[in-house]
DNA sequence: ACCGATCTTATACGAAAGTCTAGGAGACTA
DNA sequence: TAGTCTCCTAGACTTTCGTATAAGATCGGT
């Protein structure tokens, strides 16, 4: 209720997202019902500018899908450049896993935009005041139901191999990425594609797909 | 600047998306920077309640993507429930050739969330008024960008071809399917991977799926 | 020390994919 | 009526994929 435990008022955060709407919208209620000071950019960059500029803000909300941010690298980057407060991981789809990820890469938080308005002030509170959030359904998720249950029963190996696959490379592509045999890779794609109940490679690939793994 | 000519205030809105924070957002930013009054659910089911329960709305926003929409099927519906005051189409991913047909298809409007705030709140002016609105970026895009003006290039022959491929099936099948014999398909394939800038069938597969076509 | 799981490599072969050259059917100019 | 264009079809050929079988290496756990 007041500004000195950083949970109220004052509040600088840093907010990035190439939607205009969901940018403005954000901006506009935390700003109005939750009383923060927003900087909006569109892009990685031009936060990491921001981010230089205009030293370390309270929290700093990145889109997980943005350009500049290719997966968790532009986390860790907003992180060194954020002097060790806190920054989390905006998306619009949200796969348990890329939660996961992110915290591990040490995000404080990570938002679905699935999340309400009011949930996002009280989140956005939260991580402010240096606590670790992620939505209560997220982690239920990961219990119960396995959103794809292929993934878990990989291993790292068939994991890389599949990434190839999205990227329609060659067996001889991905070994040599791999620093492995092409025949190795053979072995490695028939078992993918028995655990994914697929007839061939694109058919791998494109559940894989589906499921939102790549 | 005032209500008798249904630009402002009094305004009443009826919105259907299930993202939480996309219609929280905006319907805190219509109804308090606009003026309107916004109806809000979650589904088209639930839309169609409303429709039929408070009568004809000045505006139907629907998300493209929605439990209940399917496709353009949704918007027939609502269409018809709003006893000819207008419906349009809010999406997240913003196709255009989703945005035609939905016009096509009777709706008075064409939203990508990638719309700034202040701009929606004009186009839903407009378009509360009885008069289409579809974001010039889209018609530009059309004749320039080539956000996945593939598509359209491609044969009728190809698609289904393509179809095929992102089902994982072989030439053997596809063509069997077509009534056509293995050479010819991989003809197909050939130009389709040129089109799609494919290397191969996989990445075409994975390109058309990236696209949303199938 | 044993077992089982995972990862690795090897050889070999049939099936499918991908590339080439070449030709035919239809449509739209001129 | 020839010209040209796109789409479709065909046969022959090379490369890659998919499968089977066998076997060595490493690691963690009973």
């Amino acid at each position: 209720m007041n500004s000195e435990n950083g949970l109220n008022g004052d509040m600088r955060i840093l907010l990035a997202d190439d939607h205009d709407m969901v940018r403005d919208t954000i901006s506009a209620y935390l700003s109005s019902e939750g009383g923060a000071q927003i900087t909006a950019t569109t892009d990685l960059p031009r936060a990491m500018k921001e981010l230089e500029d205009n030293g370390p803000f309270d929290l700093v909300l990145l889109d997980y899908n943005m350009p500049g941010m290719n997966g968790l690298d532009g986390l860790q980057r907003a992180l060194k450049a954020n002097g060790g407060r806190g920054v989390a991981i905006l998306s619009g789809s949200a796969p348990t896993r890329t939660a996961q990820d992110a915290l591990d890469a040490g995000a404080i938080g990570f938002i679905p935009k699935t999340m309400g308005a009011q949930s996002l002030l009280n989140a956005v509170r939260f991580m402010s005041a240096g606590e670790i959030y992620v939505p209560v359904e997220l982690m239920r998720e990961e219990a119960s139901a396995p959103a794809h249950p292929l993934l878990a029963q990989l291993s790292p190996r068939e994991v890389e191999v599949l990434s190839g696959l999205c990227r329609g490379q060659s067996n001889k592509e991905i070994a040599r990425d791999l620093n492995l045999q092409e025949v190795t890779i053979k072995l490695h794609v028939r078992t993918l594609c028995r655990k994914l109940d697929a007839k061939n490679r694109t058919q791998a690939a494109m559940t894989a797909k589906e499921a939102g793994l790549f």
